[in-house]
DNA sequence: CACTCCCTTGACAACGTTGTCAGGGACGCG
DNA sequence: CGCGTCCCTGACAACGTTGTCAAGGGAGTG
């Protein structure tokens, strides 16, 4: 019959300021100027308080802290993209996360996965948690539904992508010129029958590259020819087995722009089984791990997504600063990278009968 | 002279349910009550709230909540591991993430970098936040220390390599067991020369698969050579310069079992300076992407580390909904993939005079 | 009609922390 | 010696929310 200390009792849980100015012999106010390194405090004291924070393994609950704080910090910023597991949001959550560390602040992600459903869901979730800002790679065409969801305080800063409808600086790679360099590239060794290989055009990056890659013929003075423009390349499979058809067609081309690395990758396999693989040209968009040890090694127009993470971040950390000013554009430059599957030349004409 | 309407005014910030409650015309604790759906609330008066808070945009501070709740849950659950660039992690990251999504829970995520300081940081920062949970892949030598920095009742889970000194589940890939099947794999396509190639052995990955393949040379009635073992291959460019340094030596193996990665990558890129990928069999710990199309193709031994992520998650949120019991070690199995570079056989005896 | 019971609602305190303010004491200066 | 100033400390309220409790009112029962 005697009382069980319960899971709710007094003594469980861990241990407050007050527990830390018990044991110290001061009040909880001296408590929370020694965990905050305010000055003005007796040495005498603070020495009395470390201790009994040691003594209690006190840890300060920053929950608690965030709401009482007139700023109202949560020293948490949301990253929402694609998916954290693909390599390029990957490597740029890693820098973003350099950032955000040297900072003391946590960065929490969410996974949209083309689905503008779950931008929505996630900016709520982001805005119950009170982020202190947002880097988003966006999914759906219009972010003005941010203009309820979050503060007008808090800062977004749109990744990769452009945002509408909602004021932010945008960092985004040199799509339409890296495409176009692409092009310009493989011209000039010789293609005039260039195919652009892309996903579903209304991803923003999707869309750039292919203007880029027109602009790029343009440039040249060819013609685009619509049957070598493929779009909605979805997966590796799908973009894969296109690939293979193009190839079953009457004149086919001579060189590939793959605006995308699930594309590159499907069209590599498709040469592969066609035995194109020496005899078409091939660049892609964005790098891949490897892609020097294929043969032939595939040229590729390399994005850098660290240097997109460090720089969506710092400009973010500038808004959180006070930072006020109208809305930057960041240019993240792409870069050629010769391998040897862009440098290949067309067969002959006469080659072909 | 006008009273400016400062930041800290009262008009400023988000609207609370004190707001929503003014609007509405009821007291603040329908508010909370209709905000988590409780039972008994007249109709009327939910549509009420329900208007209230959609004139004034009203979304709860979930901070707040949490402060008061009794059950102290923060729904959020940390992840620590060596880096989320990683492709390994990202992928195991994304895992987590689904599961805890599904739960309205929110993961943040810390880099570790075999970097056993900031195991100590990163847990100590994870405290202050108050997560529900830590799923972590160890760095430091032992986790007695979690002991004072978490909660008793925290539960933690030790994926991919094992804790030390603090209970926990653990979620392990087949470490030994995957390599010893790979050197079993070797010495089936007639190889006795078998090397082992890895990082630092102090990393427990590392350890256990050079323990594999001890176990698998054992098994054949191999005597291990010293020689064939290098350790400390702590990146792609050292492992790569190792390899040409062993191919150098007399009486070089004819077959590799590369225990991580970057070791694998750096291994192919030395034998293709030496001329040696068509000849020296290799087979790699971990998959990548594009293994396949390779030439030849590297075999692998598979981990799958979305499964682990799973895993890990659920045994948390078990221990989160209240199970006890004694450490459980789940175990994920590794899969053999041949491709072609571990079913090379080694050259006949004769053509080495 | 009196009584009980349950449904619905609100007042109030509390979670762990920080902002504000006031008070006590030491010190310097006229 | 009187007065002001600065340093140090603590009492108290407040941040936005939920747990607890009590009270009002309508329905059901004897």
């Amino acid at each position: 019959m005697a009382p069980e200390r319960t899971s709710r009792g007094r003594g469980s849980g861990r241990p407050t300021m007050n527990d830390v100015a018990k044991i110290a012999g001061v009040s909880l106010k001296t408590v929370s100027r020694v965990v905050n390194n305010e000055e003005n405090v007796s040495p005498l004291l603070v020495a009395q308080v470390r201790s009994a924070i040691a003594i209690l393994n006190y840890s300060p609950d920053i929950g608690a802290s965030t709401l009482r704080r007139s700023d109202r910090r949560t020293e948490m910023i949301a990253l929402l993209l694609k998916d954290v597991g693909n390599p390029f949001f990957a490597t740029l959550h890693r820098a973003v996360d350099d950032e955000a560390r040297a900072r003391g602040v946590q960065v929490i992600t969410g996974n949209l996965d083309e689905c503008s459903n779950r931008e929505r869901e996630l900016a709520r979730a982001i805005t119950m948690r009170r982020a202190d800002g947002l880097i988003m790679a966006t999914v759906s065409e219009d972010q003005s539904y941010l203009a309820s969801e979050l503060r007008v305080d808090t800062p977004v800063v749109f990744v990769d992508r452009p945002g509408t409808g909602f004021p932010g600086d945008t960092v985004l790679a040199t799509n339409v010129l890296g495409a176009t360099e692409a092009t310009r590239h493989l011209a000039a060794h010789g293609h005039r029958r260039i195919a652009c290989l892309s996903d579903n055009v209304r991803i923003p990056t999707a869309r750039l590259r292919q203007d880029g890659y027109l602009a790029g013929l343009r440039e040249i003075g060819i013609e685009p020819d619509e049957r070598l423009i493929l779009t909605d390349l979805g997966s590796e499979a799908l973009a894969e087995s296109r690939v293979l058809e193009l190839f079953h067609r009457p004149d086919p081309p001579t060189a590939l722009f793959t605006a995308q690395n699930s594309v590159t990758a499907g069209t590599v396999r498709a040469l592969r089984r066609l035995g194109l693989h020496r005899t078409v040209a091939v660049v892609g968009f964005d790098d891949f791990p490897l892609a020097d040890l294929l043969e032939p090694a595939i040229t590729v127009i390399a994005q850098d997504p660290a240097a997109m993470g460090r720089t969506a971040a710092q400009a973010l950390f500038r808004r959180i600063d006070g930072h006020t000013g109208p809305p930057a554009e960041h240019w993240i430059p792409t870069t050629l990278i010769r391998r040897g599957s862009g440098e290949l030349r067309p067969a002959p004409e006469n080659a072909r009968p």
